[in-house]
RNA sequence: GGGCGAAUGGCGGAACUGGUAGACGCGUUGGACUCAAAAUCCAAUAGUAGCAAUACUGUGAGAGUUCGAUUCUCUCUUUGCCCA
């Protein structure tokens, strides 16, 4: 008999799809539609195992539907912008957009052999001028909208590379290229106006039930409503200045006010920029990154002011006011009141600064004379040291009658605030989507006309230049609109923005007059599942919500807001790590195992260390090559062994055994094709006998729950469960119940194994029409059943018993099994639980 | 420091709304086939005691609710992720 040939067999069905073009999707309204994404790849040279595991899962859910009759769309495309093409290209000397569509074809050729079910007429790229021409026009859209703006901001600046720095790429305060200490840079740059939806993108989540909590969770975090008090602080001192205003969740701790700290980018610091003092402090200042972490982090520092700040609650107490690092501009009104005694940065700053720290609040259980010592004291409990709030218990009361205080008294008022932050979008690099803005000789904005877009980029610049590359191309930054001579803006949009409505695109991709057609997307949009890692849990899932909100703006007759019904968000792939004695890593080809506990070193034979296992990356060289796998064993394989071995949620470790135990199921599933190929065709047992059929009708049940719930790791099982049934019992199967029910199997393997079924399909003459078996009621009632005899609730024996017995006939029965008889010996039952064809309880004393 | 989750054999992991813990796979051990090996097949595999039937103990630790807890509640330990 011939043993599978997998090389053979998926490339024969690969080809099939894509002459048939199986998976091309179009509107019928007829049929209930189903959007499956997953998140789209960057084109970074060559898949590697996250994406097998992201595009398995989705392809598993797209496959499951379509033969469920739902009209799919399944599509793909490439997040080709962004700056690993730029590194790649200075460092090789090469040109980004060569580079990348070099890498675009690599990857969709490996895709392609994963079997995917991909609708790939929809293939879309947002470096593609056909694609980024949109984006650019929803740019001015929405500056139309007044949801894009343009503002100073701060960078991380590379004073050696005259670079702006991702906050990824500053490493310790220190640039990762050239290793000179970060500076922060003030540049004018573009805005998305996000923080305006900060409220609909947290109600939003109250209805995205198909999202785990975990996501929404993170997304209500960074959002970070909170309730509080805007309180206006007066001040005295030498300068022209009366008031500051600050935002805070705690008013109520208000008399333990003892310093006044605001940002060094207030406006406040103006009055002090010709203080050499001063310019000193914010020089050390500046050395922060601007990430809230590193803020976190550092140091608490001040530079004390010549000013006094008075406590609404008692002007009579005057406090210091101070420009402190760990105060951010664009949070509240970048100004916050100092409380030592109950918050441990301020206590951490009053204890340098030598300030006072006044106790008033006490933990439940203490008196009145409670006073914090060693850290702040940060927990519910009841205020004392503050007059009138005095007793109240904080937070809650107290926050409620400070507030009131503050009201009554004209000095502040209730108020929400919100952590998100609006968007900044300006990117200095080159390999990004130009932005559609241009600017006259007075510097002013002009917006280039929807006619003249898209604005390319230049092709096969110079790159190797310091500072913006965009910045240097003098002829292509020059533009003519409306009889002015214009700069065009050098910046790129942040590539987050490109995959902020690829979604949409896909539904639409050749529409060249505008992004989208509103009728396609009224038919597919909503995504229903989305697929990806949960490192994109809040930026990319929040801005594409934004995006919803931004486009609905001010537009009526638009679609739902939310663009993913369902996410899933899947575990990375892991693999052990290997060090030489040298502290370097080893990638798993490198080394060799024999007893699975010490790995040597190929090259030399030499021990070497292993480390835990960590998700697969270049950088710990613990990747495994998905085509190096698919060239060994197959697609069907992989795909079968990357959802066998966790559930899909959770992390997955490599491993070689598994990979091999996969193949080896699909070699042995093959021998039992042809057997029971063999058995059809002989038509030798006439004898009808339905466990086949029981037992195919309560796996459909079983396994379509288990899909539905994504516990794919389950399926797997299954499958082995149904191969050892049907390899026990061919002998005793009947031709009649094989012909009924082996199909429906192949089908339920389908989704997983689709080169491996559709062969076997066409052996047995089924392929083509196929649909979702669904399970037969009749066959999923038994007529007998396995009752649990427990004593005092633990089990002491099992009795297969007719179903629906009633209780009288049940007990009887039960007293006479034979072990139950002797534990029931010179004992009396005083009680029994009995739970209908499951369980009956003896009470014994 | 805060938020959210997790903890089950040698390993990865099953177990529906509280009702047979350990499905399925890997590994290991024994056996068959073979001159031998690979491949394949069969069997065993939570622990302890026992020749065995069997008994007892067992889902991170401790308590609680319950006839009955891997599942629910509380405390603790370890650990992961996110935010700071």
């Amino acid at each position: 008999m011939d043993r599978y040939n997998f090389k053979i067999v998926e490339k024969k069905w690969q080809d099939f799809w894509s002459k048939n073009k199986t998976f091309k999707s179009s509107i019928n309204k007829n049929k209930k539609k189903f959007y499956c994404l997953e998140m789209f790849p960057y084109p970074s040279g060559k898949i590697h195992m996250g994406h097998v595991r992201n595009y398995t899962i989705g392809d598993v859910l797209a496959r499951f539907k379509k033969l469920q009759d739902f009209n799919v769309l399944h599509p793909m495309g490439w997040d080709s912008f962004g700056m690993p093409a730029e590194n790649a290209a200075r460092e090789n000397n090469l040109d980004p957009k060569e580079w990348t569509e070099k890498n675009i074809s690599t990857m969709k050729t490996q895709l392609q052999r994963l079997g995917l079910s991909i609708d790939w007429d929809r293939e879309i790229s947002t470096c593609s001028p056909d694609y980024y021409k949109h984006q650019q026009l929803f740019f001015l859209e929405l500056f139309e909208k007044g949801l894009v703006y343009r503002k100073e901001n701060y960078v991380n600046w590379d004073p050696v590379d005259q670079t702006v720095l991702a906050n990824e790429q500053v490493i310790d305060g220190k640039g990762w290229r050239s290793g000179a200490q970060v500076e922060r840079k003030k540049l004018n740059q573009w805005f998305f106006n996000i923080s305006r939806f900060s409220e609909q993108l947290l109600d939003g989540l109250d209805d995205l039930s198909e999202w785990p909590n975990k996501v929404k969770t993170m997304q209500k975090n960074w959002i970070g409503k909170s309730f509080g008090c805007e309180i206006d602080f007066k001040i005295e001192g030498d300068l022209p200045v009366k008031n500051i205003k600050c935002f805070t969740t705690r008013p109520d701790t208000l008399f333990g006010f003892s310093f006044l700290a605001v940002s060094i980018d207030h406006p406040l610091s103006k009055h002090f920029e010709k203080s050499i003092e001063f310019q000193k402090f914010r020089n050390e200042c500046s050395k922060t990154g601007t990430t809230e972490e590193s803020i976190a982090q550092a140091e608490k520092i001040g530079f004390k002011t010549n000013l006094q700040a008075l406590n609404p609650m008692d002007p009579k107490i005057k406090v210091p006011v101070y420009f402190a690092n760990f105060v951010l501009m664009d949070y509240g009104f970048g100004a916050v009141f100092g409380c030592p005694a109950h918050d441990q940065r301020d206590f951490e700053f009053a204890k340098k600064y030598k300030l006072e720290i006044k106790t008033v609040v006490k933990p439940k259980d203490k008196n009145d004379d409670f006073k914090v010592k060693d850290e702040a004291f940060v927990e519910d409990g009841l205020m004392i040291n503050s007059s009138f709030l005095n007793g109240l218990k904080t937070p809650g009361e107290a926050i409620e009658k400070s507030i009131d205080y503050i009201t009554k008294k004209n000095l502040g008022k209730k108020k929400i605030n919100f952590r998100l932050k609006d968007w900044g979008i300006s990117r200095q690099r080159y390999w990004g989507c130009p932005i559609p803005i241009a600017y006259n000789k007075d510097g002013n904005i002009i917006k280039v006309p929807k006619e003249m877009l898209p604005i390319k980029l230049p092709e096969k610049i110079n790159l190797n230049t310091k500072g913006n590359p965009l910045d240097h191309q003098q002829k292509w930054k020059e533009i003519k609109i409306d009889g002015q001579n214009c700069n065009l803006d050098t910046d790129t949009l942040d590539t987050f923005v490109d995959s902020s409505w690829y979604f949409l695109r896909f539904c639409t991709p050749k529409n060249d007059k505008y992004g989208f057609t509103l009728e396609d997307i009224k038919y597919w949009m909503p995504v229903d599942q989305y697929i990806g890692g949960v490192e994109h849990a809040i930026l990319h899932l929040l801005y594409s919500r934004f995006f919803m909100q931004a486009l609905n703006f001010e537009n009526k007759d638009f679609i739902s807001p939310e663009p993913f019904q369902g996410l899933f968000t899947q575990g990375m792939v892991c693999h052990e790590t290997y060090k030489d004695e040298n502290n370097k890593w080893l990638s798993p080809d490198e080394v060799f195992t024999e007893n699975g506990k010490d790995f040597y070193r190929i090259k030399d034979k030499k021990k070497i260390l292993v480390g835990p296992s960590e998700s697969m990356s270049k950088s710990k060289k613990n990747t495994i090559d998905p085509e190096k796998i698919m060239d060994q064993f197959g697609a069907d394989a992989v795909r079968f062994f990357i959802l066998s071995d966790s559930p899909p949620e959770k992390d997955v470790q490599w491993s070689e055994q598994g990979m091999i135990a996969a193949y080896k199921f699909i070699q042995k599933f093959w021998m039992l094709h042809k057997k029971i190929i063999n058995e059809i065709k002989n038509k030798k047992r006439k004898n009808h006998n339905t466990d086949l059929t029981i037992y195919t009708n309560k796996l459909i049940e079983k396994y379509t729950s288990s899909l539905e719930k994504f516990n794919m790791n389950v399926l797997i099982a299954y499958l082995h469960e149904t191969y050892n049934f049907l390899s026990k019992e061919i002998t005793k199967l009947d031709v009649k119940s094989l012909e009924e029910n082996y199909s429906k199997i192949l089908i339920l393997m389908f989704p997983i194994l689709p080169h491996l079924v559709s062969e076997c399909l066409d052996d047995i003459q089924v392929n083509g029409n196929i649909s979702w078996p669904v399970a037969q009621k009749e066959y999923l009632e038994e007529k007998f059943v396995n009752i649990v005899i427990q004593i005092n609730g633990k089990k002491k024996s099992l009795m297969k018993i007719e179903k629906n017995l009633d209780e009288k006939k049940l007990l009887e029965n039960v007293k006479k099994d034979k072990k139950i008889i002797n534990l029931l010996e010179e004992k009396s039952i005083f009680k029994h639980i009995i739970i209908k064809n499951k369980l009956v309880n003896l009470i014994i004393k």
